[in-house]
DNA sequence: CTGTTAGCGCCTTCAA
DNA sequence: TTGAAGGCGCTAACAG
């Protein structure tokens, strides 16, 4: 089928040995000349390097996985399609690969994708359940979280500040007068939304109000939670004058109920989209820096695999550091008034 | 580090050819009794096969590639996510990989991925342009095309009935009373933009309207391209009364130039998303059944892969075949009037 | 600088 | 039903 590096070598007249070295990533310790023979050998045969003979060789498989807890969500898309283009960069290859929200999954698609032999982990947790990715870590594959944070996992982690985020939310709609205001959706299990939540609380607290349980709507991260959780909040006798909603996903259910039920509101949410300037209850939004996140993620997982190639073991010991990524608060209108076209 | 077969065979104390049945994909030939020894001696050791091991014997991975244009792409994402789902099903893992939309790109990922020994590839073309699909087809690595068409590749696709889609769409419209008809949008080397264009033209020429060429707004694929689209078209002296956008990236681009203009227009377009239901221009919808497309996707990557696997070689030449999916036509006012919430 | 020689971990005839 | 033995294609000492 395929030419080996055999039919090289003997075409060119020279050990496989030797062919391997030209045909490795950086070669050295070859003349020029038996190098060009080489690689007219390895042309003219059309040879193409068997990676997974090399792979079981070296023990490298030059790939890193990244598990997102959805593919249809593009914060977590554009995160993935920067990471993926600087980790080719590095020489590596990104295997995307979706929990669908699911911490069974995701358990039983990270240990298939350490079966495989790839060389590092980059993983959105589906929940904060993270005993799973630990033993993945415990394996000797290099783990990061992204995003969320997960326990039982001792894993270094990057994420936006999210608590700061939902606080300056909560105050930029305070400073617009509301003080009667909702937080909605929001899976408890989930980092990012307990995070939200406790910005929330933080600056209501601040301004000296105290949150009225009817007014704290938790449940779900999704679009269909987003419109459930709307609809009990409109049919409150007593409803908020403004609301935060914890994701993009919430947010846009909350609007499909609003849509329908031919209601408005005043909404602050998180994430930019290509479509959030057409949301009409959107007031505020916090932009979490998908670029920066997928950025940063690629290199300190990078590095982790280098260090551990590097046979350099620091002391795992002394607990998983996480990186808070800043946040940006836009005004709904900014976005759509002609000064910042697109 | 890891356990192998050896230290199974070891601690069972049969052989690693034995261990090998074992824990083969199916067991075969082995008793009852060495069976639940070997399991047991490799639950106790932690022993995990290493599939690189078994790729370089076997010559299979069980992996399928996707690669596509651009991961922020709902409706590609819908498409992956469904035919990820699936293939695992047939133990199958899919890497999801973009082309960034580069042809260039694509030609060195797909040429990556056949190195890296992918057992068959599924592709949505950035272009028509698609001789370096045809040479990853040649060195015998099954890949069929998804969503798009592309020349230079004897490949078979599964696509939308396009030409139908926009045709019914124009109708729609002329139906509605419409007469004079812009057509939105649409990069050229792309086979779904040259189709919808068909389309459109045949139901102008159906009703008897000759298209004005001033009308006819080709280029692009992407938000950017749709707002700047929409630019031109305002600025015609004598603007179109309704318009059909190529696709839904092209479409929340004219749509996000009309919100900055403040002018407003009669869209019809393809795909729903989420978001849909909240552009005010939207009239029509045709939209595409990425489910489906990521079903059959799936299952004819996988009979490609088995016949190969079975010895089984068709004669490549009696042309590639190109399964339409139908598309259904949706008015907007149906997705958010509260008898369709969600 | 180049060649020889062992495997990496697993599968798979071929015998027993 | 089980075991022995020989690779899959490549890399990495170790010699020369």
């Amino acid at each position: 089928m395929g030419k080996t590096i055999r039919d090289v070598a003997a075409l060119a007249g020279v050990s496989t040995a030797t062919v391997s070295r030209v045909l490795a990533p950086e070669t050295k310790g070859v003349t020029e000349e038996t190098r060009t023979k080489v690689l007219k050998a390895a042309k003219s045969l059309g040879y193409r390097t068997n990676f997974i003979a090399r792979s079981l060789k070296t023990r490298s498989t030059m790939t890193v996985a990244f598990i997102v807890p959805e593919l249809a969500n593009n914060f977590f898309m554009d995160v993935a399609e920067e990471m993926g283009e600087k980790l080719i960069t590095y020489g590596y290859t990104m295997l995307l690969v979706s929990s669908g929200n699911s911490t069974e999954v995701e358990k039983k698609r990270t240990a298939m994708l350490a079966d495989r032999g790839v060389d590092g982990m980059v993983v959105i947790p589906a929940s904060s359940r993270g005993d799973h990715l630990q033993a993945v870590a415990d394996r000797g594959i290099p783990v990061i979280l992204v995003d969320r944070l997960a326990e039982g996992a001792n894993l270094d982690a990057i994420a936006s500040d999210n608590e700061k985020g939902a606080f300056e939310l909560t105050r930029a709609l305070l400073g617009d007068g509301y003080r009667r205001i909702a937080f909605v959706g929001g899976d408890i299990t989930v980092s990012t939304a307990r995070e939200r939540l406790s910005g929330f609380a933080r600056a209501l607290a601040e301004a000296g109000i105290v949150p009225e349980p009817g007014l704290i709507c938790l449940g779900g991260m999704e679009v269909q939670d987003g419109y459930d959780r709307m609809k009990t909040v409109l049919e409150n006798p007593n409803p908020p004058e403004a609301m935060v909603a914890v994701n993009l996903m919430v947010h846009l259910g909350m609007e499909r109920y609003l849509l329908g039920a031919g209601a408005q509101a005043v909404i602050a949410g998180f994430d930019t989209s290509e479509y959030t300037p057409f949301l009409p209850g959107c007031r505020y939004i916090a932009a979490q820096n998908a670029v920066e996140m997928g950025r940063s993620a690629c290199t300190k997982i990078i590095d982790k695999i280098n260090q551990k190639k590097s046979g350099f073991f620091p002391r795992e010991k002394y607990g998983s550091r996480v990186t808070r990524l800043p946040v940006t608060i836009i005004r709904h209108e900014e976005e759509t008034n002609g000064t910042k076209p697109l």
